[in-house]
RNA sequence: CGGGGUAUAGCGCAGUCUGGUAGCGCACUCGCUUUGGGAGCGAGUGGUCGUAAGUUCGAAUCUUACUACCCCGACCA
């Protein structure tokens, strides 16, 4: 794609409304507008990232064999009073009328109209297991909105709701569900840790939380410096203690001590039993021809928080540094003089199609400014790899190959198999 | 909802204390020269100074009310 077609409104200076890094870049990245309090508009840089973490998950999600759905943004107060959440919720639920004066919410989360739709349609234990999944935009009127998209009121998730015959057939799911979030995050790139974590106003048996480990995280997570043990704190803490008390102590799980870190809750998995299912009378028949309350699961991803977490832990003081699996582009081809030299301007078009053609996500920055301004913006938008034509290509049929980790390299532009060399050493 | 802060051009800011009719940098437009680390010169475009009311001959500036946004807290799949 050619830069200078592409709405990419880049910023030498971040707005004053932002605080946070991922905040701050995703703004002077131009990926995304604020249109409101918690509430963005993405541009297309920001939409390429998101779409890719959403491909992963889906991706994913298929490979586990859980079924895509779309569900309504817009859900009706009958199947909130079914559970009792219309009255428990507080204004984070954001109730709205249609014109008939008929009373609306606008979804939080999908238990009600998922679990109405499987006691509609399956009926026997024999269509068990399902996992159902959709991957929409949520709306929280959350108290305090904040970070940009870290903590919008709008959203894009992940959710995905089981409905298993038993208890044991839930702890399966859940197993693959948690297996499943480990492989999405670690074909991101990104470092986490996973949490037994407070089941909270969902409420179930018992959850835990995938968090990106990050100094701007909003959770505070005990984790063992010897084991893969991991604990939000709030589960640590004794009356009146200080989270700080905690470092050094001996971990719970018996396995060296605890260290305090910062993290970004980016997945939370719950295994919710009978709750909904008993309150939405979700039966099918077991095999004895009895009907059985179903066992329901609950996973979710926070899809577009995960842009933001994904930045919080790889940046410096340029810019973005993307994992390469959700980079916007794999390439950047840095032409310079593009618009007045025509074997320079060849030549790049030549090698973006090349490099098009075998399937990277390529772009040719052919703008009018010189070197500097170009790798300035690379940079900060984060591209994991440059391919600069310039002056040595007309010497000597040369480019400069330059990783957004600093490495570089000069080849001939007929090596294309080096340059992917280069690159794949990195992917 | 409690505490703190901000609001002047797309972005960053000055001007406000001490009222006199809006300015700087970047960006943007046109021309020429440039092009390997945010180019130079020249000429331009763009703002009812968050909103409303008040004081005054005169308000970005003083007064009052309101709104939006940000930060800390409470809250939080």
């Amino acid at each position: 794609m050619l830069f200078s077609k592409l709405l990419i409104p880049t910023l030498k200076d971040a707005p004053q409304e932002a605080e946070v890094i991922s905040h701050k870049l995703m703004l002077r990245a131009g990926m995304i507008r604020k249109v409101a309090s918690g509430i963005y508009t993405w541009l297309p840089l920001g939409l390429k990232v998101l779409k890719k973490i959403e491909n992963i998950v889906r991706e994913e999600m298929d490979a586990s064999g859980a079924q895509e759905v779309f569900m309504p943004m817009v859900q009706p107060k009958e199947l909130w009073d079914e559970t009792k959440r219309w009255e428990k919720m507080g204004p984070e639920l954001l109730r709205i009328q249609d014109r008939h004066e008929r009373d609306f919410c606008l979804g939080p989360t999908h238990e009600e109209v998922i679990t109405d739709i499987i006691r509609d349609n399956v009926k026997s234990y024999k269509e068990l297991p399902l996992n159902i999944y959709q991957i929409q935009t949520k709306f929280r009127d959350e108290v305090r909105p904040r970070y940009g998209i870290m903590r919008g009121r709008e959203f894009l998730m992940k959710d995905s709701y089981s409905f298993n015959i038993d208890e044991e057939s839930l702890q399966e799911t859940y197993l693959l569900m948690r297996d499943t979030y480990k492989k999405v995050l670690e074909r991101i790139g990104l470092e986490y840790k996973i949490s037994a974590a407070d089941s909270g106003a969902i409420g179930g048996d018992s959850s835990e939380e995938f968090h990106v480990l990050a100094e701007n995280g909003e959770d505070t997570i005990a984790v063992s410096d010897s084991s893969e043990f991991a604990i939000n704190t709030e589960l640590l803490l004794k009356e009146g203690e200080d989270i700080n008390s905690l470092e050094g102590k001996p971990s719970p799980d018996g396995n060296g001590t605890i260290q305090i870190k910062k993290g970004i809750e980016v997945g939370h998995i719950f295994k919710l039993g009978k709750l909904y299912a008993e309150s939405m009378k979700a039966n099918v028949l077991n095999a004895e021809g009895k009907a059985s309350t179903l066992h329901m699961g609950c996973y979710g991803i926070g899809v577009s928080r995960l842009v933001a977490a994904a930045i919080e832990q790889n940046f410096d003081e340029k810019g973005i540094i993307w994992p390469h699996s959700i980079a916007p582009f794999d390439i950047n081809i840095i032409a310079i003089g593009f618009d007045k030299d025509k074997d320079i301007a060849s030549a790049s078009i030549k090698l973006h199609e090349e490099l098009t053609d075998m399937g990277y996500d390529v772009l040719l920055d052919n703008r009018k400014d010189g070197y500097g301004a170009k790798m300035k913006d690379s940079e900060l938008i984060g591209i994991p790899l440059n391919i600069i034509i310039g002056k040595s290509y007309l010497e000597n049929q040369e480019v400069e190959l330059k990783g957004r980790n600093g490495q570089s390299s000069s080849n001939p532009i007929s090596d294309i198999k080096t340059i992917l060399d280069f690159f794949k050493d990195k992917k």
